[in-house]
Formats: structure tokens, C-alpha cells, sequence
DNA sequence: GTAGACGACATTGTAAACAATTCTGAATGG
DNA sequence: CCATTCAGAATTGTTTACAATGTCGTCTAC
């Protein structure tokens, strides 16, 4: 268990940084990772509800899954752990995990004054071009509520809003909007339960786009906060049905 | 490369999701996860100097050096990567990554947010005990500004801030706060850099605990605001002395 | 009939070996 | 003297096997 050859000659630290200089500047940020792939799957597979709350992922029944080895499975796990959207126990494996009303709230507040802030920073006018990329996908969100077509619901509402906040300018802001609204995807399913629901947030996005259009941003914070309410009230509520008051949440 | 045997009698899901299912409610969230050490140990090494940009990260050099094997390494490296304090080429390898001006800018704007927003949820009046804390730790952070101690300055610094916001009760905030810290640790060096900076930072926390004290939230919300302007002004002053104007950031 | 111990098995964690990729440096030819 | 090619080596990525751990069903003793 010695140490076999901590640098066995050739490549040296000036060497080695050499080696990668050119690299660094030139392909900057792109993450294809293996990994990733896999660990975005399980993630849709648990937020979209075709993996319920206490079910086990066992490895290997991933790695034939994927068609992959364990390492890359693994590496998904961590990272999900990582997340927050599933819990792993040493030696005993990874379940996928409910959130509480307690986290759900919190994870809320936090969404609410980033989303706030995302409006509040968008430069002013936006482009025209821009908001017709919204109206697009508003079109496809309403097509998709009108059908009935709730999985189709569920991503170009998705888009919307990711384009939306993605027109603030702040990469730091976008990546933390978008890391938040995941892990609250999972119930996005009880505000999604009732038509009248959705069709509230159809409606609240055209009176986005209309605000954004007249350049009122005020009526867009407001919208923006009022549009982010009944999801965790409906998760909550259903979850008081479902497990008794034992709340233990207050902010 | 056939499927071996997806599942081979014994272990059904009935029966697995039940084998989980008591650890699952009473060891709720804790990880002493192996790998995630090291991801730590190397942050801590990025963000203090020790290992400085572009410098490339050898998977077998780490092995030797916390004395595991390249499965963990390799977890924590992605780990870092995700975090964006390495950069990973495939086939290549890894390095750390510095932060250019934009960058910076971006993080410190929802830093900016967040922060406000725990001071401005924390429940008043906070409890003397907690007030105690925060002016143990600030006796910490004076003693070793007094004594040039930078290193001790840097993590009583830390813990002032994580106990300060810690208050809030939102779990999520902390969570994320302490994140997008973590994100410009490095830079914070910069900002240490003259001794009239580290005493200003000094007598702004004094401030901050009789803000707390007096119950006086507004001037604790000013004073969270304007604490954190220093630092990345004084990382872009010297990025640019160091790199020129090429800044490409304006937000 | 029930409680506790035992053995088999499923699953995770670790280690080592192998394959693939890419960098380095020298040799070759113009 | 410089560009190109080519072999060697370092490093990463993948596969496999093995060890450690915990669970489940059963068997035995009371």
C-alpha cells in the first residue's frame, strides 16, 4: 500500500501546465458530460412522479438501464445526493426523497426574491425578437393545457419561464433560479392537478408578456411573485391530507 | 455484455423499499460522505492560495496524497467541476479555473440579494446567546487581524458570516448563500490584502452587532449591503492591472 | 408460539488492470 | 532552419473482480 511513483520522471508541474494552456482559453464552458446525463434521466424520472418518494435505485439495475458501468452511476448518485433529491445511506444505497413542508417553504421564499430580482434587473426594452420567443412558447403551454397534455404542460412551461429569467443578463442568477426550481419540480404536479390551475398559469404568463411588452415592470415583479404562490400551498395542503398536521414548519 | 440478472429472485422492490424504510425517518441527513472530503480539502486549497489558477489536478497525484483510491478522487474532481472551481477537459484532465471580472460581478449582485434578504428575515429579537456568539467570533477576527494572523482572519470571517446568516431559519437560504461564498472565497484575498480593508471589514461587523442588538434592522440591511462592495472591486482592480482592460463584463 | 442466532444473498465500496486518448519530444525531410 | 511525422509516455476513462456490509429468511431454543 506504499506510495507506487508519485511522479515517475516525465511530467513535471511547468510541463504539465503547459500541456493544457492552449485548451483552457480556447474551448471554454461545455459539459457533455456521461455522468450528467444519467443523473438528469433519474432527476426527470423523480420529478415527473415515474419515481415515487421511498423507492430504492439500485445500482446495477441503473448501469443496465443506461447501458453503462457502475462508475458513472454512482457518480449520478452522488450528485443527486448532492441535489437534495435523493438519500443515500453507507453501505445500504440511494432512495429518492419527499420533500417536506418545512424545506418546501423555504425553497420558496428563496425562489421568490431571485425570480423578484431576475425581473427587477432585465434590461429595458426587450428586444422584440425576445418576446416572441415567449409568445411561441406560450402558445405551445396553452396548446398543451388545452389537450391536456400535462408532460408537454410541464416543459414548455419549463422554457418559458427559463427564458424568461434567462433575459437578465446574470449567469450566476440564471444558474441559481434554475437549480432552486428543481428541486420543487417534483411538486409541481399537485398545482398542476386542477384545469383551473393551469389554465391561472396561462394566464399569468400573457399578462407577463404584456407587461413585458409595455415595459411595466412593476406589474412584472407582482406577477412574478403572485405566479410562484399556489404550487406550494397545493403541495402543502395535499401533503397535511396525506400525512396528518405534523407540520413542524414555519416560515 | 448482456444483461446478467436484473433481479434475480430474492430482493423485489416490495421488499427492498421496505428493507429502507426505518433508517429512512430515523437517520435523517447526515454525510460523512469520503469523497466529499477531499472535494473540500482541494476547494479549501483553491480558495486559499494554495493551489493557484490554471495549475492542472492529476487524479493518481490525489490518490497519494489522501491516500484512496481514483473512484473517490475522481467523484470529488466532477464534484468541483459542477461547483465551478475546476475546469475538466475530457481525455485531458483537470484544473483549476479562475474567475474573470463578469463573473464576479454576477455572483456578487445575488450574493447582494441574498444576504439582505436573510438579515431581513431573521426573527427580532435575536436571542443574547446567539448575539454572544457572533461577538466571540468577532474577538476571534480581531485578535487575528491585530496580529496578521490571514489565514485564522479568513475562517473567523467565515464563521461570523454563517453564524450571522444562520439566524434567518431559512434553510435553503443558508444553504445557497453559503454556496455562492464559497463560489469567491478566492478573490477574498485581494480585498485582504491591505490592513486598512481587513480593520474597515473589522469595525463593519462591530457595527453589525449592535445593530443587532438595538434591534435595529434597516442599518443591519445597509450595513450587509455595503460590507460586501470591497471585495469585488478590489479582485477587478487587480484582474485588470494583471490582464488588462479585456474586461467583456458589464453587468 | 415467539425471540434470538445463523447462514445465504443482495448490494455497495474498493482495488487493480486494461483500453483509449492526447501530450511531449525527437527524428526526418524539405 | 523550420514544418511534419512518428514513437513513447503520461493521464484519463472503462471494465472487471473482489472485499465489506447489511438484510432477509429460516432454524432452533425456550
Amino acid at each position: 500500500m506504499a506510495v507506487k511513483s508519485i511522479k515517475p520522471g516525465r511530467g513535471g508541474v511547468k510541463v504539465a501546465e503547459k500541456a493544457l494552456d492552449k485548451p483552457a482559453d480556447a474551448c471554454a464552458a461545455q459539459a457533455p458530460a456521461a455522468a450528467d446525463l444519467i443523473a438528469r434521466r433519474i432527476e426527470e424520472d423523480i420529478v415527473l412522479g415515474r419515481r415515487h418518494p421511498r423507492e430504492r435505485l439500485i445500482e446495477q439495475d441503473l448501469c443496465d438501464l443506461f447501458q453503462t458501468h457502475r462508475g458513472d452511476v454512482r457518480l449520478a448518485l452522488f450528485e443527486l445526493e448532492r441535489k437534495g433529491l435523493i438519500e443515500r445511506i453507507p453501505n445500504r444505497g440511494a432512495m429518492v426523497r419527499g420533500l417536506t413542508p418545512h424545506e418546501v417553504r423555504a425553497i420558496y421564499a428563496v425562489r421568490e426574491e431571485l425570480e423578484v430580482m431576475a425581473v427587477r434587473i432585465i434590461p429595458f426594452p426587450v428586444a422584440s425578437h425576445e418576446i416572441g420567443r415567449l409568445e411561441e412558447l406560450h402558445r405551445e403551454h396553452s396548446a398543451a393545457v388545452a389537450s391536456g397534455d400535462l408532460l408537454t404542460v410541464f416543459y414548455s412551461n419549463l422554457s418559458f419561464h427559463q427564458t424568461l429569467f434567462g433575459l437578465c443578463g446574470n449567469s450566476c442568477l440564471i444558474e441559481t433560479v434554475d437549480q432552486l426550481a428543481r428541486k420543487v419540480h417534483g411538486i409541481r404536479f399537485y398545482a398542476n392537478a386542477s384545469p383551473e390551475s393551469l389554465d391561472r398559469a396561462r394566464l399569468d404568463h400573457l399578462k407577463m408578456i404584456k407587461a413585458l411588452r409595455g415595459g411595466r415592470r412593476d406589474e412584472l415583479i407582482s406577477l412574478t411573485r403572485r405566479h410562484l404562490r399556489p404550487s406550494p400551498e397545493a403541495y402543502i395542503k395535499a401533503y397535511k391530507q396525506r400525512f396528518g398536521k405534523s407540520d413542524a414548519a414555519g416560515a
